[in-house]
DNA sequence: GCATAAAAATGAATTGATTCATCTTTCTTG
DNA sequence: CAAGAAAGATGAATCAATTCATTTTTATGC
């Protein structure tokens, strides 16, 4: 009882353990790379990090476990980023909400794919462990999105009868989308994703201007009909 | 060689191969449903199917493989009734897109939930085999959408200068997302997946409708030719 | 410093999917 | 119909993730 509040400061054991955790990861994430997710045995990972397999599964509880904490780190630069635009986005609402979608795009590489394949395998048939820690970045991502759009809105750049959330999370359907069809078919390049998703969210956008006004809008009705 | 082109014929053979195939499906139908994917062992269907582990892997070569293959049969249903939509669309073109939306929507029920989350996962790690003939349906779908849009822009009742493919396609991402939404969260219910797929439409729809500007561009092109 | 408790590490045992050498059934040919 | 070939069925063996009883290491109280 007593101990775990000393504990908190790194002893010998916390040292220890971070240490440890640290380098299960980068032998994984070695391995992983050379040989692919499947074709690592845990035996292996544990070798490499000079350490037995129990052992392992006292800091990751599974093989799944230890893949998600391997790319999370590589998925929080993200938001991070996405940050940095926010603060001063593009004046074009088009460019700014481009940029946030590539942003998505730059994130998943086609080396990584494979990794990718069995991340996202792994966040859908656990996704009260594992999917939730990976969908917490997504989340992010949306509310990021969202401020953005919210921000035009306001400057009466986009319509204001569009609910911004509503928008941000087609934007984000749109690249998560897009995101899927990349890790799933090695026919799909980077550029192919990018320009997919510009299409999509030029269709998007349009339903997003500042309407005509409806006197506008009838009278150009009556003058087709 | 010769015996190949007779075989087509079913003979004693043939007509034990479909049987069997027929019986594992079933057995490993009622024991997914019964006890969830992951913890129905490959013996534990052979014994209710009445045959040896080692057959099952004559008829299908991974029990991933047999989870997809009892799941697709519940989604071939889909593509029939979207023919049907399609046959003769609401006159409404928002209404039929949504149509073919809450199709979509009522081909994946809470208690199929667990089933299709591991069915999602094999089709993403095994894209080239399970993936693609999942994602043949889902072609399908996007077709279908495509020439229901084409059919309403024809009419002028949607932009002209929208492409039909494209915004099909976002309509799918749309589906999918939600669709993805509620595989991996038990708390959302197929309602909520409907609203949230209808409002994602409106959007979407607004973006489709003829836009003023280009009525009154090409009625101006129009009046000076 | 030593005895005891708590935490961590260990690797052999368990479990379950998949493979494969062998045995059985069906087909073909004379 | 019998012999040989081909197709199919079988279950014991393999392989890898995960568990767990045991051992080792670190911390605590005296």
């Amino acid at each position: 009882m007593a101990s775990t509040l000393r504990s908190v400061a790194p002893g010998l054991r916390g040292r220890q353990k971070q240490d440890r955790a640290q380098r299960i990861l980068k032998a994984a994430r070695l391995l992983f790379d050379r040989n692919g997710y499947g074709a690592t045995a845990m035996e292996e990972v544990a070798d490499q990090a000079g350490l037995a397999v129990g052992t392992i599964y006292n800091y990751f509880p599974s093989k799944n476990d230890l893949l998600v904490a391997i790319m999370k780190r590589e998925a929080e630069r993200l938001s991070a980023i996405a940050g940095q635009i926010l603060a001063r986005p593009d004046p074009q609402p088009f460019k700014a909400i481009s940029q946030m979608a590539e942003l998505f795009v730059d994130s998943i590489t086609a080396e990584e794919r494979p990794l990718w394949r069995e991340v996202f395998a792994a966040a859908i048939t656990q996704p009260d462990t594992l999917g939730q820690r990976l969908f917490e970045l997504d989340a992010r991502l949306i509310t990021q999105i969202t401020a953005l759009i919210e921000k035009f809105r306001r400057l009466g750049v986009l319509a204001a009868d569009v609910e911004s959330q509503r928008a941000a999370t087609l934007v984000y359907a749109l690249c998560l989308t897009w995101g899927m069809a990349f890790i799933m078919s090695d026919q799909m390049d980077q550029d192919l994703m990018r320009r997919e998703i510009r299409k999509g969210l030029e269709i998007i956008m349009r339903g997003m201007l500042p309407r005509v006004s409806a006197q506008a809008a009838r009278a150009a009705k009556e003058s087709r009909q």
